[in-house]
DNA sequence: CCTATTTAATCCACATTATGGACTTAATAT
DNA sequence: ATATTAAGTCCATAATGTGGATTAAATAGG
């Protein structure tokens, strides 16, 4: 589709997103400021800040002030006290579902441990419903406004079709279709991305690495998710590392999941779970350090083959490689700094993700939240909330 | 950066790309079609059209009729008489330029054979601005008036920066400011797959192969290229295959560059050079059948990596790869299908590009009529000419 | 051959939005 | 108490697009 014809009532509503985003960025501004840096006038920027009072996304708030001449300022600053929005998440053992408002600050959290894999989606999906429907209701009494939801799968997602997931033992489900209200459907690993970008305080640019069962890992490029053409990008968890390596459930063989998913992990280290896993290797363990050395030498292998296709200025990681970091990373940058420093000016840092296993859940509220900030006209009147 | 405040100037701006843009897509158009079109008024659009016809950009020609009724309209589309681009291009063994106008004609073509590796940047550069005046000068006398230039170089681009260019023995060089007239300076696997999407009628996503001594990866989002956070974006040559292969220039091991490379190819098949090898290849011979299987296969696994990170709509071979493509590309194709099959709806499909050596050179030049077109206001009152 | 019909393109009064300077307000400095 | 300074509002103006009326140029039909 060619760009869209700009009239005057676009023009306005890309404006009172100029100027929310600057107020978001710049934390409390008076009106004065924001025209200065936005380059509108004093007269403009007034007039949408009035808007933006009246629809709650904005509250005045004393002006921070030392002992300057002049009158002082009214500052404003973004309001959580109207718009929120609704992450869900739906994963083999849990579902989970919060709430986050304009602020970014999360009002509700839930989950509720469930075994998913024994279910029909439409019994899984019932379920969530009414989770999500007692979330939205508790919002409302706290006086917000639920504005729109996503829903976070462990699959490959296009077009609101979940194609596959595996874990949960689901085949091209529309999943969102077994709602009774509007939400976007999205891929577990890039919502644990954005998260992490939007909650964690990521950089701009970073690729999340998100392994629980599989591995998968999303891509943050300017602020913005990279998704491929059919929105299946990032699917770490079968690179090759060995190409005459085992056989995989993918169909290949030697991919990255059957040397670093968790199910190898702890077969190779003896463990239970993650947990386990990480007190074998807090007690010295020589069978896990052994593991997760393995591990983190294939990680790396792989991910010298992202750098070099998607070149991401820092590799973040999430899921289960955040409690097994401090062994992990080793191996992870030795094997990625010999093969990529002579390629490149520098090897993209490795950190660790802030955000624990509801990245994602946190992830879907945040899309939404950047969407209304990114265009808030269509909320300027009456936010109207969800259709219960 | 956040996105602009809009004046009414730039709302102008929008709608002349949006009108321009139309007249592109839709080839001869009258007014009343691209104001049905684009939503504007017929009132709006032949304003804009008249200043587009006043750049010379879009030209009017006989509406295209066939018996209905009604006054009959003068339609409008892209005209080539005023605006053109220029792509550079240097490479180990050529210097070459091109000019294209803005329906992307080509113009003017020209390519030098020299051996740029015996030569310091400086006086490479001195015989390329040269070369680009000349081409420059040709285009004037033609009535054509350049309008902006891309040099492409065989190595990563950052800021302007030629961080390596291995087969120019060139480092760390700033390209663009040897030269005596503005010019962006971007990597040539990227220019490669711009050139397929404009010259060679690729589709809207695709990954564009482009090997020559090394192997480099545009890719196309929409329509979009994608360069990664500091433009590194794209280097497949060093996914790795086998993480024990030999070692790499890079410092790396098993890169598929030692497998698939143009060196590594040639030497396995025993040909001196790619035209030696695909005669070979025509005539049967055992060893170049032998080498182009395994140096496909090689491939096959990289882009397994590639397709499974990235998601590209399609695989687009070019570079030494589209002459051997009638060889190669079944075991590439072979090793991709076994290996994604399981994961996706679809494997991407494998094709061949359309265009020769100087896909590059072209993109150069189309990159810089594509900006045009996308805003056009910036060239409406006088196309002024590069600075000689 | 003349008139009605139909569609293209232009013209003009009007609506929307941003601008810029004048004005009002509320502080600090002297 | 008065001058100065900066914030915020007001109002006349400029830029741009809209929508309907008008003019232009073709085909259809009597």
């Amino acid at each position: 589709m060619t760009t869209q014809a700009v009239r005057h009532d676009a023009m306005r509503a890309r404006n009172l997103a100029v100027v929310l985003g600057e107020v978001r960025r710049s934390g409390p501004v008076t009106r004065a400021a924001l025209a200065e840096i936005t380059g509108l006038t004093k007269t403009t920027v007034s007039k949408m800040v009035g808007d933006l009072l009246e629809a709650g996304m904005v509250a005045e708030s004393a002006a921070p002030r030392d002992g300057e001449r002049g009158r002082p300022g009214t500052a404003v600053s973004l309001s959580g006290d109207r718009v929120a929005a609704l992450g869900l998440e739906i994963t083999a053992g849990h579902l989970s579902a919060c709430v986050a408002d304009l602020t970014l600050a999360v009002r509700l959290r839930c989950a509720q441990a469930v075994d998913n894999r024994s279910r029909p989606p439409v019994e899984t999906m019932a379920h969530l419903q009414e989770l999500a429907h007692r979330a939205v209701d508790e919002a409302r009494t706290a006086g917000l406004s639920v504005v729109g939801s996503t829903l976070a799968v462990p699959g490959p997602v296009d077009g609101g079709l979940l194609h596959t997931a595996p874990n949960l033992g689901w085949r091209g489900v529309r999943a969102g279709d077994l709602l009774d209200f509007p939400v976007t459907v999205e891929n577990e690993a890039n919502l644990a991305a954005l998260g992490e970008l939007w909650f964690g305080g990521g950089p701009d640019d970073f690729l999340h690495v998100s392994g629980e069962t599989g591995i998968g890992a999303g891509l943050v490029v300017g602020g913005e998710l990279f998704r491929g053409a059919h929105g299946l990008a990032g699917e770490l968890g079968h690179v090759v590392v060995f190409p005459d390596g085992p056989d995989c459930r993918c169909g290949g063989r030697g991919c990255l999941e059957r040397y670093a998913g968790q199910e190898a992990l702890l077969r190779a280290s003896g463990a239970a779970g993650v947990p386990e896993l990480t007190e074998r290797l807090r007690a010295g363990e020589a069978d896990a350090l052994r593991a997760c050395e393995r591990a983190g030498w294939a990680l790396g292998v792989a991910l010298t083959s992202a750098v070099n296709l998607m070149d991401p200025g820092t590799v973040v990681l999430g899921g289960i490689f955040a409690p097994l970091f401090e062994w992990i990373a080793g191996p992870v940058r030795e094997a990625m700094s010999t093969r990529l420093a002579g390629m490149r000016r520098s090897v993209p840092e490795l950190a660790v993700s802030r955000l624990g296993g509801d990245a994602a859940t946190l992830g879907g509220a945040g899309r939404v939240i950047h969407r209304v900030i990114a265009d808030p006209a269509p909320h300027l009147p009456t936010a109207r909330p969800l259709t219960l």
